[in-house]
DNA sequence: TTGACATATGCCTAAGTAGGCATATAATCG
DNA sequence: CGATTATATGCCTACTTAGGCATATGTCAA
């Protein structure tokens, strides 16, 4: 048997690392397919395919503009993820402390945009 | 092609219901496989064969005690997933902030341990 | 309408893997 | 040592799925 459907979680969906250069791809705002398949190394239907997953789990949404799709995360539903990992959090709160110093000294350091 | 290995990633040890089950019987502390296996609706072998996924990532940690195995957590080998998360977070933090004080309210509520 | 551009889908194959079962390994006890 | 308990592995099958390719669908322009 394999995994649980990818297309009804999130986390299945984002296990995929496409997956998430996707999903990263998309921080920086609203983007047409083919501006994603210009930023990655991937084919034009494999975006798509993808897109649909993403689309499902409902970490991206749709929106047409002419013969374009737009796509734009919707970081509500990394909501279960989010707080799956929170339990983590408060069980050992020293130690994930101190990886929190370390992201926000990080992200201190290299933010050029 | 499936999937990339789930052996050699976080992301993907995790999307697996049954793993996330285990992590989270193992948030109390660390408990023998036996106990694993009373406590969740899972064959013995099956138990061996998560546990062993979550131990090739680093997610936990085996202990021998006699003809025990007892496993604990190693919440730090949660990093990717935090810093991933970050990463969004920061980009949309007046919502997730919201989320955070969600996460807080049912938290400070329901702290029956 | 015809043609070019943008994206989504369908079909197919290869590959990874979860779970069941039996069994091997290991440790303890008598 | 032999028996019992505790856990790990191996084999097998079924199911899911990622990616390639071709093509359908949809949109705009002339």
């Amino acid at each position: 048997m394999a995994r649980s459907s990818a297309t009804s979680d999130v986390f299945n969906a984002v296990a995929e690392v496409h997956r998430r250069d996707i999903l990263d791809a998309l921080i920086t705002g609203e983007k047409a397919v083919g501006a994603i398949v210009n930023d990655l190394p991937m084919s034009q239907p494999q975006v798509s395919k993808h897109l649909r997953v993403l689309s499902d789990v409902g970490l991206v949404r749709c929106r047409a503009d002419g013969r374009r799709r737009l796509y734009r995360l919707d970081p509500e539903h990394l909501r279960p993820l989010h707080e799956w990992l929170a339990k983590y959090e408060q069980a050992w709160n020293d130690r994930l402390d101190r990886l929190d110093d370390y992201l926000a000294e990080i992200q201190g350091q290299g933010e050029p945009q």
